[in-house]
DNA sequence: TGAATATTCATGCAGATGCATGAAATTGTT
DNA sequence: AACAATTTCATGCATCTGCATGAATATTCA
């Protein structure tokens, strides 16, 4: 028997390519408002609001990168640039040298706590502003059902 | 009175990091399949797929940034790469020679048609996959919402 | 123990992206 | 017609990303 090609159905693909839009245009409207403001990226939020939860503000890279979904290599150059800039520093990570801990400094407490000022109201004009609350926690319930299996 | 710091509820909080995680999730699995046959980006795909709809195969770069919401300047060299494999042609553009039209080659609409083999089946997989029909149309519709306001 | 294997992180290089600017042509204004 | 403003596309430069690989340490297994 022939392996027929698995064609998406109109529903499927209108679901694929509106993800990609929304995505591409939430995100462009979101990250124009942070860079307007005078913030860097998003992915530095992410990194400093993960270390902010752990309550000694430490966390090894390798731990970051799952949370956050972000390469390795890309992970080890964003900590570079967090470090630079005071916002991060890297310690020793007891019990084996290969690792490390990163810990969150004072400084970037207080950066993400400036930029959750804009980025709070940004997520409620971009996404707020468009969905009631129920249609909210639909989105989130479809979307789950998007990723792998385990959630947060 | 004090402008309050409008801080988004927790269901579009949710919306949002799960809209960020889902597309990553899911547009990586399906680029990870397109690279694993071969197969360039799937910018590439967007273009040649908006040129081979238009029924003489053509449209101006302006009109394709706007279709594809890629910026100027990328989708500039995009076609750069696309002209030097064979994909695309420009031409004058008839009446104003500031402007060009990009023209689909046949190595375009057969590059189109191949990926589309493998793209199609991957879009079943990781989004019909995981959603029902009514699924996928409620996803669509609730993702609809979040765009400016025209659709396609 | 010792050698092979695996894990964790860094880095050189090529390619892609963002930003600012430039070049060429058209349109608008007086 | 002449000059300014606008539109369309390209490009130099810095930054970011992906990929492959390397270096250091830890773990496994004979």
């Amino acid at each position: 028997m022939a392996q027929e090609v698995q064609e998406p159905s109109d529903a499927v693909t209108d679901a694929w390519v509106r993800l990609i839009r929304a995505q591409r245009e939430v995100v462009g409207r979101i990250e124009a408002d942070m860079k307007g403001a005078g913030f860097p990226p998003l992915t530095w939020y992410d990194v400093l609001l993960h270390l902010k939860r752990r309550p000694d503000g430490r966390a090894s890279p390798r731990e970051i990168e799952d949370a956050v979904l972000f390469e390795q290599y890309n992970l080890s150059r964003l900590l570079d640039r967090l470090e630079t800039d005071g916002l991060v520093r890297r310690i020793p990570f007891p019990g084996d040298r290969r690792r490390q801990l990163v810990e969150i400094t004072e400084e970037g407490r207080a950066l993400q706590r400036r930029m959750w000022g804009v980025y709070g109201p940004a997520i409620s004009r971009s996404v707020g502003g468009k969905l009631s609350e129920g249609e909210a926690e639909q989105l989130a319930a479809l979307l789950l059902k998007l990723m792998p299996s385990e959630h947060t």
